[in-house]
DNA sequence: TTACATTGTTATACAGGACTAACCAAGGAA
DNA sequence: TTCCTTGGTTAGTCCTGTATAACAATGTAA
């Protein structure tokens, strides 16, 4: 997964939890890119067992796509976290910046920035 | 300037510093791509002046592409000393991700990592 | 139930950034 | 001086991710 289809997950498992259903317009107006560019991600999405997506239908989400939307959101809050709680980043530069990073740092190293918030905003 | 092009500046940036003298050959071994990627990058970074290099010539940093290279350089520096002596992260780790995180962030964020870690290894 | 607006899709093109294959310069060993 | 090795360059290809243009499906108002 590149982190192209990372952001396109990640959109998509957003827009289902506040709607219900996503479509290809939603998804496209969330990235900011076109329809088309929506509509080859969800064919590599789907190839990758992560959605469904049905001619003319809504998007829908596999087992296995939830879970890593869910992964990817949570690693998106716990870096913009760290942005505004401990360094006091403005929550729109804040949002940008996280979503740059969320895609490459390791396991690891989340574990690590997450151990670390705890014991700073526990102060 | 694109996080690829900066990649290339800085490690030209790091050669000379070294060597003196930078290579076509030095900064695809650096970057662990091959000569003619180097080549094309190196086109790039000239057209904005950033670098001077003739033909079958040493590669030498502009004033300009001093400057900018040793900028991106001490992002990196202090990334990777946020992931190691902040997070404990070890020290390979650190260098690769420092790596991806340094063209993301906005020059606000970085002025306040860096008192942050002044703070926190002051402690 | 037709007509129009909205949404989805296809075909195609382009830019960035990498690669391989093949060729060109330059310099040292003989 | 010739030859060979090393390093530099060019040409052409591929993949990813985007876009535009044109067309197809859907749904809703009348």
């Amino acid at each position: 997964m590149t982190k192209s289809m990372e952001d396109y997950l990640e959109t998509v498992y957003l827009i289902v939890r506040d709607n219900k259903v996503a479509r290809v317009k939603d998804v496209a107006e969330r990235l900011n890119v076109k329809k088309p560019s929506v509509i080859s991600a969800l064919r590599e999405l789907e190839n990758e067992k992560m959605i469904v997506h049905e001619k003319y239908g809504y998007i829908e989400l596999t087992p296995g796509g939830e879970r890593e939307g869910s992964k990817i959101y949570s690693r998106h809050l716990l870096l913009k976290s760290f942005l505004t709680d401990v360094l006091g980043v403005p929550e729109e530069t804040a949002e940008t910046e996280a979503c740059s990073m969320e895609h490459v740092l390791s396991r690891g190293t989340f574990e690590r920035l997450e151990q670390f918030i705890q014991s700073q905003l526990g102060k």
